[in-house]
DNA sequence: ATGAAAGCGCTAACAA
DNA sequence: TTGTTAGCGCTTTCAT
């Protein structure tokens, strides 16, 4: 047995050092690809640790920078809809080609919860996050937000720094004027609410569409609830129970239930009511016909949500400027299925 | 300004110390909850520590104890279906009450990446991992996962441990002999290939079914495919090529590629063809009718696989024997819908 | 019960 | 170009 896995079997620089009869420092300067060491010498310090299947220790070497991009937070209230987990998924890919380690935690929506996610996080010394604050973030957890490079997601929490959004407003707008167009005039809307960044921007696409149309925003049966299956089947139900003609959903759970609410009340679609949903159009091609839906590319969302953190990092490391603070939207669109037709005279 | 943060903005233990005259082996000692420090110091030394906003470096913490709970990994394939989801996030969830954090990789079932980001995941240290692995692990890739606690999910690969999976041969037995009841003989598949090992399973569940209703399994008309919407759609559509008058899915992702080509066949559920989905049930509550699926209990899935983690992370810690290797079953249930009936005479 | 000091594995001054 | 040495922030013997 050679002077093999001193303990936890792993072989660390200073095994490699001593095997080769060179200093440690030497050692790091090579794998981190100095220009200060002999090629032909680094040349060799790698082979031998490729060989000796060395792989350095993440956590010493965050240490010891005390500053690394090791680690970077993904902070979501939910991870049941694709608005987060492909999203999840596509930020932890491209961070992984980053050499970046994505800790997923999971609020519940819960600010307590948040704050303290991010205080272990903080703790972990990443080097930045994408977040999708909760309603009512709290103070101390804008303070530390404060402190870190810091991209947000879906929801923005007032702090000073770039997020990706879902450019809803236009598409709201869009989605109310179709259904004026094909002759509606009581139409409801099932959105989330005016604390979340989100919701406040479609309550207003869709007001905004309603006076373009030539209607009353403050007429429209309106239900605004936490983004849950339970709260838009719930939500439908009490909407169903008006008059209205069409429905507008501004969420992805709620639109899921909200569907659903419809099935169950044995509405016909598009005859009974129109119906316009948002979120994945995968779910509900499936429904008969399948529903006209808002459809975000949340593929893009993730790529442009990793690249501005990825930016955010590099210009933090740099002392440079650092992508733009606000919002980087991405623009969704109505894709029609058949869900929306004339009102039945 | 007081001998505030040193650098990053953080109090240390030394900072503590100082502050309170006593020496960072109390104050470690204090934080860590040891009995061998006076109480009403102990106390004291909490409170400031807290009133200080420290927050121990998880980082330091794990380096110096050489061994710890910091950080888990969480390696799946893909994110976009419930599967794996739904299980991460709850998996993130329950282990984070466990003050430990979870790093997520996705390996977008390439044995390759599974196995680079298994490397970063051990040079992080990690105390344990959950994986639900690719078609074609690797090697060196079961060497390594052998040197640690792991759970697997969903699939397995053949290594000692303990796993949790949906026990689908039954549910998939069943769901022939309810198609075989209602008078169907002409059943088609479409299922994982055989060498993920829950493809095996329902292979076999599917197989057996047939042999129970005294139908020939290899006269079935089959397809096996990597699990994604795509294939799900072309191998579906073939299947309609031939003359089944039912058809069984099984895997989430086939199902709903498997759905969109029944729909855009334009085949009437269940007049012209039954069929039988796999996965989340809230996908298909939205068809018409809505269809008779597996349904996998995820969030239970998930509980059993953080909870076995954690018993394996504790055997570890205190030498015991662990949870027993192999399967950990959770039982599915064929969810009625209305897409089964009886063929056309 | 408390303190002094030696690491954990690595990087980065500072020397040579 | 390479080596020596001092940390990074914490835990943990070993003394006291």
């Amino acid at each position: 047995m050679t002077a093999q896995q001193r303990r936890r079997g792993s072989v660390g620089v200073v095994d490699l050092a001593r095997e080769l009869g060179v200093s440690t420092a030497t050692v790091s300067r090579a794998l981190n690809g100095s220009t200060a060491v002999r090629p032909e010498l680094a040349q060799r310090i790698r082979a031998h640790a490729e060989s000796r299947g060395y792989v350095a220790n993440r956590l010493a070497r965050a240490l010891s920078a005390n500053t690394s991009r090791a680690f970077v937070g993904f902070v979501i209230p939910y991870v049941d809809t694709p608005a987060y987990s492909a999203v999840a998924a596509e930020c932890a890919r491209l961070l992984s080609a980053d050499g970046t380690q994505m800790i997923l935690t999971v609020t519940g929506n819960d600010p307590v919860q948040e704050l303290r996610q991010l205080r272990e996080l903080v703790a972990s010394r990443i080097a930045g996050l994408v977040i999708s604050p909760t309603t009512g973030v709290l103070d101390e957890t804008r303070r530390l937000l404060g402190g870190l490079p810091v991209v947000e997601l879906h929801r923005a929490s007032g702090i000073e720094a770039p997020g990706v959004f879902s450019d809803d407003e236009q598409v709201l707008v869009e989605s109310v004027l179709h259904l004026a167009a094909l002759g509606h005039s009581n139409i409801g809307y099932l959105g989330t609410p005016e604390e979340l960044s989100n919701g406040a921007v479609r309550l207003r696409g869709i007001r905004r569409g309603m006076e373009l149309a030539g209607l009353d925003p403050d007429g429209m049966a309106t239900r605004l609830r936490e983004p849950t299956h339970e709260n838009g089947y719930a939500a439908a139900e009490e909407l169903l129970a008006t008059d209205i003609t069409a429905l507008v959903v501004g969420g992805g759970s709620l639109s899921v239930g909200a569907a659903q609410a419809v099935r169950a009340d044995r509405r016909r679609i598009p005859d009974d009511l129109s119906l316009v949903v948002y979120g994945d159009p995968m779910w509900f091609a499936l429904a008969d016909p399948p529903l006209t839906t808002i459809q975000v590319d949340y593929p893009g969302l993730a790529r442009r949500a990793a690249q501005l953190l990825i930016e955010a990092l590099d210009a933090r490391h740099s002392g440079l400027a650092g992508p733009r603070p606000g919002p980087h939207l991405v623009t969704p669109h109505l894709l029609t299925g058949g869900s929306a037709a004339p009102p039945r005279t």
